[in-house]
DNA sequence: TTTAGCACTCGTTATGCGTGAGTGCTAATA
DNA sequence: TATTAGCACTCACGCATAACGAGTGCTAAA
């Protein structure tokens, strides 16, 4: 184990890099944070936090550098020291409905929120799980050979599909239709769906064809978790020395850019509600052994709501926890009709 | 005025260089593109074009380099000769019916169509304009506080919007409100907007203050000559040379990421339907001056549709054209908004 | 156990030099 | 007169070398 000491230089050495960026030497810290010591005592320690996995040196002659291991410790180390703080996000999702205009609304302004209070990038998904309860399906014409099928979710998330139909359906049966499938209103998407699949064989055989495509494409969206992702703006990753080099700009570019990598990510670290660090390559991805991600979420009503920050390994943790929590406090606080611009 | 050789000099120089990115010697042209003539030749010929404003060297003791002048000479060149190629990306194109399913559908698959093809990065926009005709309108009952309101525009365009209500409402109170309003389906928004105004303050009387929000958010959707816009992957951009210095690529990428400035570029260039250039200093935006965008755009039914290419000045415009012109047509031929399959 | 001192390592920056691609100019040529 | 060959010159680029400095490990003294 470590001793008093040994911790103590460990977390001055992340603290020191997490601020400068540069590898930090023995002399740096003997006159910065342990004044009482001298640089070659240091030395020594910084030595054995070497071989116990700790710390690292880029190159023979530079000073160390924290090991992904390092950072869990001092995640960790202030995870604990926060935890009074930290409180349950249940009220998140009434307020994210009642508060903002839509649950899309709500996202786009959390997740321009924890970007710009966290200079990385922030993002916000909201996952519908299995649970997820209709509250209202509706068939309406748009012209003789379409029909916009609309579905909302307890919860408000709001799907619309337009499907072409091969013969015209007037209003009124398609009102009829919605009318049936309503009775089903507060069940589980999965016993709606039975419902339909059997009603469209059922009574609506000719039509069939084109409906069974449109559920189809209705199950791709809500039979599995599916997901809805805002990803805030990339432009702080510019001003962010780590990813200066092109190349690693490029590959954290590449899982950024395409919504389905990101969500991979999320879900990977989705296991519980609550505060949840990864660092480096504790997500399998390659292209992120140089970042990390911050996530909070919680869930009720059949969707998990997920807010994140995701920036280099060398993060303000401290920082971005704080911004997490206080975005989170934000969107449950915030009274009334206030839409982010 | 150029002379034949001077216009047969400087287009060889521009091929030259949008092949190979680095500036181009005499003897090279000598060499590869006018076999017939020496490259003292060459050379005295070059001089005077630079003299004229069409080339530039990088440096004193440097091969010659396309200025926009000369660029939109070729461009004009290319435009007026081109029409006869055909060939190539069928399948992909074939596609592109398949996977229309409204007006967003097709707009996100053109855009990657684009971007894949082009290797650049392709864009795809629709304005309303103040002639959009409304198709339907619905009020849809949520819960007890909540209203969905949903508008759909001839032309397949779909905005809905969740509307908070002091007073729950009965579905089919608002069943009727539907009703009356849809008697000016086929009309310009701008009528159907007045009606509604009318409408609240007559008949709705205590719901008006909720309804009128609803209502001038949805007028800043339509009644301004709102864009929807889709933007391909910009991971092309790593790949292209000039924007390997990450300075550029980062000015370039701000403009690409917030909606607002695409929008604002796309708008300078709408001068007229068919296909436009602006290379370089000619979109005012200094962020811009390495690149150029390449529009098709055309409109119909209350809509403009705008297809578009952004990449560097020294892009490979016929191809781009070509690209375009296809996607596009394939875009307009079939009209009839998602034809089942 | 701690610390001062010293030799050593290695990335970074500056400097200098050779090379090659490309030019402009001039004089010879068709 | 228009074209071309020849030549001196320029300048970016790559490479080697050297100086510098931040940092280390090790040893011996306090």
């Amino acid at each position: 184990m470590l001793t008093e000491r040994q911790l103590e230089v460990l977390l001055s050495v992340v603290y020191e890099f997490i601020e400068s960026g540069e590898h930090v030497g023995s002399r740096t810290l003997s006159k910065r944070y342990l004044t009482g010591r001298s640089a070659a005592t240091i030395r020594n320690e910084m030595a054995d936090l070497e071989e116990m996995g700790y710390l690292m040196q880029p190159h023979t002659s530079a000073g160390r550098v924290p090991t992904t291991r390092a950072y869990r410790l001092f995640v960790d180390t202030v995870l604990q020291r926060r935890r009074a703080k930290e409180q349950g996000n249940r009220e998140l999702l009434d307020n994210l409905k009642a508060h903002r205009n839509g649950v899309e609304g709500a996202l786009t302004f959390a997740s321009d929120l924890l970007t710009q209070l966290s200079h990385y990038v922030g993002v916000a998904a909201v996952t519908q799980l299995k649970q997820a309860r209709l509250a209202k399906i509706d068939f309406i014409r748009v012209d003789t050979s379409n029909v916009l099928l609309l579905v909302i979710l307890e919860g408000g998330i709001v799907h619309h599909k337009l499907v072409g139909m091969p013969y015209d359906l007037s209003q009124d049966t398609l009102q009829d239709m919605a009318r049936r499938v309503n009775t089903l209103a507060g069940h589980e998407w999965g016993e709606v769906r039975v419902m339909l699949q059997n009603y469209i064989m059922g009574e609506l055989g000719r039509y069939a064809e084109s409906c069974r495509k449109a559920l189809d494409d209705l199950d791709k969206l809500m039979a599995g978790e599916h997901t809805t992702l805002f990803t805030g703006s990339l432009a702080n990753l510019f001003n962010i020395p780590d990813f200066q080099d092109i190349g690693r700009f490029r590959a954290l570019f590449s899982i950024l850019e395409q919504e389905g990598g990101l969500v991979d990510l999320l879900r990977k670290c989705d296991t519980t509600d609550g505060i949840g660090v990864m660092i480096g390559e504790e997500n399998d991805l390659p292209e992120m052994e140089n970042c990390a991600v911050v996530l909070s979420s919680s869930s009720s009503e059949g969707q998990k709501t997920t807010l994140g920050v995701i920036g280099p390994k060398r993060m303000n943790y401290e920082k971005v926890i704080s911004v997490l929590d206080k975005v989170l406090q934000e969107l449950i606080d915030s009274p009334g009709e206030n839409e982010g611009d």
